[in-house]
DNA sequence: TCCATTTAGTTTATGCGTAAAATAGTTAAG
DNA sequence: CTTAACTATTTTACGCATAAACTAAATGGA
């Protein structure tokens, strides 16, 4: 079928097909290869190291960038997790002794949640671990390397960002809207 | 502190400060913001569109590849996830008629899974939507820019892959294995 | 043959995640 | 003041994920 056209690069070809999507599911694949790497690197020395989870350790580095505590409902929002989510993770760092929950006296709906001494002093040591870790992983790359990644990934979430909250491409196919 | 030497640009910065990782720190924040982005878009899609999830889609799409079915622990490696995470999420799909799983005639202990006709058939509808979300998502960068952003993103991959096999560096600080 | 080992898969206990319903406190309109 | 609407959080019902314990079948000696 496209025989005669198979000189044409890729910069030429794309699109030359709108059903065809190849090129951007391998690069799907390959971002999420990437990713899914790395958090799971991440995910297996914090429990080696420290017997502690990813979920645990954000919700920790949320809330140690504020001293005075932080409610539910923003930590919720910070962390991109539903309330409920956040309920049982507070519990359980609540149990752990790392995390304290204080009923607002303003508002007896809402609760503070804050680090405890030890607590932060826990989240000190992992962070400065972590953040080698990343170092480590991502090191083979150097800075300008980094940098162009950084850069190409920014254009990406633009794109991604862009497509998320488009009504909609009207699409050849589908009638506009079923029901 | 550093105000001497703040016209120097990043790629001489770099390394300059030995414990400092905030630039990998900065590039992994954005290339998990990418795939979370991502994933979080076609969940809510195959969730609206097709009442299904991820993990069953991918379970769908690697049985598409293999018409005479797989065994379980095929399966599993190749997705991997665990055994047990799949006994439950092949049972949910045999509920649903949309798999199959068959015991092995030659070894009793083994379980042939397999799409059932109606598995196949909508697995070819919802690959086939898929595959327009992603090119809809990335669809904003240029064939040039998805081309180099696949092969920064194999750089990177290498380094994970070399940082995570490899032994553990030595390490300045720690004594070489603390227990 | 018999038994130890390995292998394939399931079960169990636990954690993390969601959406939707429920609870309880606050605010605002009348 | 009373009630309706809103808001913050918890509860419930479910799905997906793991590690570890378990079951059952196959295999390979002795």
């Amino acid at each position: 079928m496209n025989k005669t056209v198979d000189y044409i690069d890729a910069e030429f070809k794309v699109r030359e097909n709108p059903e065809d999507h190849r090129t951007e599911l391998r690069l799907w694949l390959r971002l999420l290869t990437c990713s899914n790497m790395i958090e799971a690197e991440i995910r297996k020395r914090l429990r080696e190291e420290f017997d502690t989870t990813l979920p645990r350790f954000d919700l920790m580095a949320q809330l140690e960038r504020a001293p005075d505590g932080m409610l539910l409902g923003e930590l919720s929002r910070r962390m991109m997790v539903s309330n409920g989510n956040l309920t049982g993770l507070v519990e359980r760092l609540v149990q752990e002794g790392l995390v304290e929950r204080q009923v607002s006296e303003t508002d007896r709906r809402a609760a503070f949640v804050r680090l405890t001494p030890r607590g932060r002093a826990d989240f000190t040591v992992m962070a400065k671990q972590h953040s080698e870790w990343i170092g480590e992983l991502l090191g083979g790359l150097n800075a300008r390397e980094q940098e162009e990644l950084w850069m190409r990934l920014g254009r990406l979430k633009g794109s991604v960002g862009a497509a998320r909250d488009r009504p909609e491409p009207p699409g050849k196919d589908q009638p506009p809207a079923a029901d």
